[in-house]
DNA sequence: CGTACTAGTCTTTTT
DNA sequence: GACTAGTACG
């Protein structure tokens, strides 16, 4: 205990003791604020004799509760078990598991994600018959999200309608919205933490319940909370005052789901007599890196002043280049961390790759296949978000909670059963007319719908019904597997035959082998249960394996599956790579009308481009010791070809700082490191910048060309006839970015392009179009 | 009722 | 360019 007070430094230390009362650290980047919080979570039990049981620990990701959890482990270990590691959203689904009966729900509620709101707010819309055309469900669903962020019930909408009728409609949609996710027993995400407040408002004693429990709390990332977060906190800080928040002004990047920085700024009027403490000394960074940052970060007005140090040395120099095309940019980064990793500097796992937007990872993903660099992407398309695990959760869904009227509806005719659009909506009407849930109502079908119909709908029901009279005595594998067997899934999906069938088949066997790891309690990378079911708190609660199932894995993010175990590189938005930190940092398209993005430049509100600016900073603070910032000319968005000229937020950067002046007009190929390292048959890699597609094409292996014909130099006339003859041929043995290797059977010339037959050594024979395939010539 | 093709949208970032 | 929803047709 003592000799872990002796790692910190003087300020550090004064957190670690500060217990009583509200206390703010403003902690900057990589100054320890995780190692604060553990020693003081240590501090509490082992020195002022705290209970365990009476502390709570907040913060935004499953990854960084079971950080902390782990770290707090280590260090407190006997009772630590009992603290409360938990994310904003898991805490108010344990509270709401308990309580939800107390504001006029079931217990046994859904959770509906992004996609399940979205299919309600179309419902919606239809019902009220508005043109979608006009106000998109995106606009409702932006509307009520932010209403939600703020606090704004149903009610409060009304009252502003009075005034301003321009919130009539949008209140009566979100009236509806929240109509039928009741009526589903479901909760959104929003919900989640408004509804916590809405029980907590509502019924004092549940409250004080809480805040006997919680007599010290503590708040991660506190500047990304939004109103109703903020709301929530309160009222369990209010009997105690034992509030600890930890924060960066200057990385609060989520304004945009509803964080509210004044939530940080005005922390000391909040709450009266709060400490105030700044965590300034870096252990992370270079000098080099600290003092770019810094230089950035000060263009920003109405943040609170500091500025971030190190006892390390000046380091090595940042790099920027500007390069001609993304082809290129993605080609430079490859090179250079190919170089590092052949010249022993460091190991893959060392090194990220940051972008602004999702869609820039695939360039570099394509480059990095070449190359042979393995790695790993961080978001983009969310496994639990995929088609056929979603029908299968939808089948626990509908197992679990038979009021979910979106799960049932989902699954219906999932494989076809032949039960079609028609008799959906008679039975949803049916459901209407009687009040009924569509789940009742299709138990009732025998009273309304033709014999044959009634024949389909039977089997169906009989079906789910007997999955639920298994459902509290089979584990979660069990029962997917009896799904699996009845409905004949992966069968009917193998016979439809799908393009992607297999990998469909192998996300399933994905989604079981979670199950499995679930039920070992093994939820998360780390090993570590998040909340640990200790204590009063849940108890009573009853809740089944399957409902506990499906509420971790709606509550997952991309980043919490993201283990360092493997020795890859790691590409992700800016935005996901908060928290974390890395050897080597490539922040790439630092270009105008991308980073900063067009709408912050567009924007008359400065407080945009001011948070695209603390996202920068939160970047570059990720880096220890080797930054790389790159952009580039020229960039596909959207299908057509942008020119951009490179970020202010370079410009920000003193000369000094860089290894070149940056604003070079253009770099050219020798200027580029180890470009001549490359191996004889990487000869596309060295095509001049300024050489004609038409004349550079003939060899290039398909996936540099493609992209480069439509990308670079597109003129009407170009368009016909652009597909070029591959360079592979029967026999040869080629790579695909998704199905991996494989050998070539048969290539043939189509109408619009060549079509390729290829034997995968994974994935078996696929036929598809060479230009798309964009295979790789081994 | 199911399938195949077309048109439109998307791209800022996410629990 | 990629994916999704909607429509027309079988």
């Amino acid at each position: 205990m003592n000799n872990l007070l002796q790692e910190l430094n003087s300020e550090q230390m004064k957190a670690v003791k500060q217990i009583e009362g509200p206390l703010l650290i403003l902690a900057g980047a990589g100054s320890g604020k995780t190692r604060v919080l553990t020693n003081r979570t240590a501090y509490m039990i082992g020195e002022c004799g705290i209970d365990p049981y009476n502390i709570l620990a907040i913060t935004f990701t499953n990854k960084a509760a079971s950080e902390m959890r782990s770290r707090i482990d280590d260090m407190v270990g006997y009772g630590s078990e009992s603290i409360w590691v938990s994310t904003f959203h898991s805490m108010c689904v344990r509270i709401l598991r308990r309580y939800a009966d107390h504001i006029g729900f079931s217990n046994s509620f859904t959770i509906y994600d992004t996609d399940d709101s979205k299919t309600v707010m179309k419902d919606v819309c239809k019902r009220l018959n508005i043109d979608t055309k006009q106000l998109s469900e995106r606009y409702f669903l932006g509307c009520i999200s932010s209403a939600k962020d703020e606090l704004v019930s149903v009610e409060d909408m009304e009252k502003k309608a009075v005034y301003d009728s321009s919130f009539e409609l949008v209140d009566r949609v979100y009236r509806e919205y929240q109509n039928t996710l009741k009526k589903s027993n479901a909760f959104d995400f929003d919900d989640l933490i408004v509804k916590t407040v809405e029980l907590f408002r509502s019924d004092p004693e549940v409250l004080e319940n809480y805040q006997d429990r919680f007599r010290y709390i503590m708040v991660d990332e506190y500047q990304d909370t939004n109103t109703a977060q903020f709301e929530l906190i309160r009222l369990l800080a209010l009997k105690y005052k034992n509030i600890c928040v930890v924060g960066d002004d200057d990385q609060s990047i989520y304004k945009f789901r509803g964080a509210n920085i004044r939530n940080i700024l005005d922390f000391e009027k909040h709450y009266k007599n709060a400490t105030v403490i700044k965590l300034e000394e870096n252990y992370r960074s270079t000098q080099n890196i600290l003092d770019a940052a810094n230089a950035v970060i000060r263009n920003n007005i109405g943040r609170k002043d500091k500025s971030l140090w190190t006892k390390k040395g000046r380091g090595e120099r940042i790099h920027y280049r500007q390069l001609e095309s993304a082809y290129d940019e993605a080609d430079f980064i490859t090179e250079n961390i190919r170089k590092k990793k052949r010249d022993g500097e460091l190991e893959y796992s060392d090194t990220a790759v940051l972008y602004r937007t999702n869609a820039q990872s695939r360039l570099i993903e394509e480059r990095f296949i070449m190359a042979g660099i393995p790695y790993n992407v961080v978001g983009g398309v969310n496994f639990y978000s995929r088609r056929e695990i979603k029908d299968i959760l939808c089948y626990l869904k509908t197992i679990d909670n038979a009021r979910d009227d979106l799960a049932v509806k989902r699954i219906i005719n999932v494989p076809k059963r032949g039960i079609g659009a028609t008799t959906i909506s008679k039975v949803d009407m049916f459901a209407i007319a009687n009040g009924l849930s569509f789940y009742e109502a299709l138990k009732r079908a025998d009273m309304y719908l033709p014999g044959k119909t009634y024949v389909k709908i039977r089997e169906f029901v009989d079906m789910i019904e007997g999955f639920r009279e298994e459902k509290d005595s089979l584990t979660v594998e069990d029962m997917l597997n009896n799904i699996l067997d009845e409905t004949e899934y992966i069968e009917n999906m193998e016979a439809s035959d799908e393009f992607d069938a297999k990998a469909r088949v192998e996300n399933i066997e994905e989604l079981i082998n979670k199950a499995v790891a679930f039920e070992e309690g093994n939820t998360f990378p780390e090993g570590t249960e998040i909340m640990d079911g200790s204590g009063d708190i849940t108890e009573g609660m009853r809740e089944s394996r399957l409902s506990a199932f499906l509420e971790e894995v709606a509550l997952v993010a991309d980043i919490d599956s993201v283990s360092d175990e493997d020795n890859r590189v790691l590409l992700m938005t800016l935005h996901s790579a908060k928290g974390l930190e890395f050897s080597d940092v490539y922040i790439t398209g630092l270009e105008e009308g991308l980073f900063p993005g067009y709408m912050s430049i567009s924007s008359d509100d400065d407080s945009d481009m001011e948070e695209e600016r603390r996202l920068c900073y939160v970047g570059i603070t990720r880096a220890e010791k080797n930054l790389v910032m790159t952009s580039a000319r020229s960039r596909m968005v959207r299908g057509e070809v942008q020119y951009h000229a490179p970020s202010r937020f370079i410009s920000e950067i003193p000369n000094e700082l860089f290894d070149q002046k940056p604003r070079m007009p253009r770099i050219r190929r020798e200027d580029i490191p180890s470009a001549g390292s490359m191996g004889p048959d990487r000869s596309v890699f060295h095509s001049k910048p300024y050489m004609l597609p038409e004349s550079s094409q003939k060899n290039r292996t398909a996936v540099k060309s493609k992209p480069r014909a439509t990308g670079m130099i597109t003129r009407g006339a170009d368009l016909v006839n652009t597909f070029e003859k591959p360079d592979y041929v029967p026999g040869d043995r080629v790579k695909h970015i998704k199905f991996g290797d494989g050998t070539v059977l048969a290539l043939e010339k189509g109408k619009r392009d060549y079509e390729v037959s290829v034997d995968f050594d994974t994935y078996g024979v696929k036929k598809m179009f060479a230009n798309f395939a964009k295979l790789i010539k081994l």
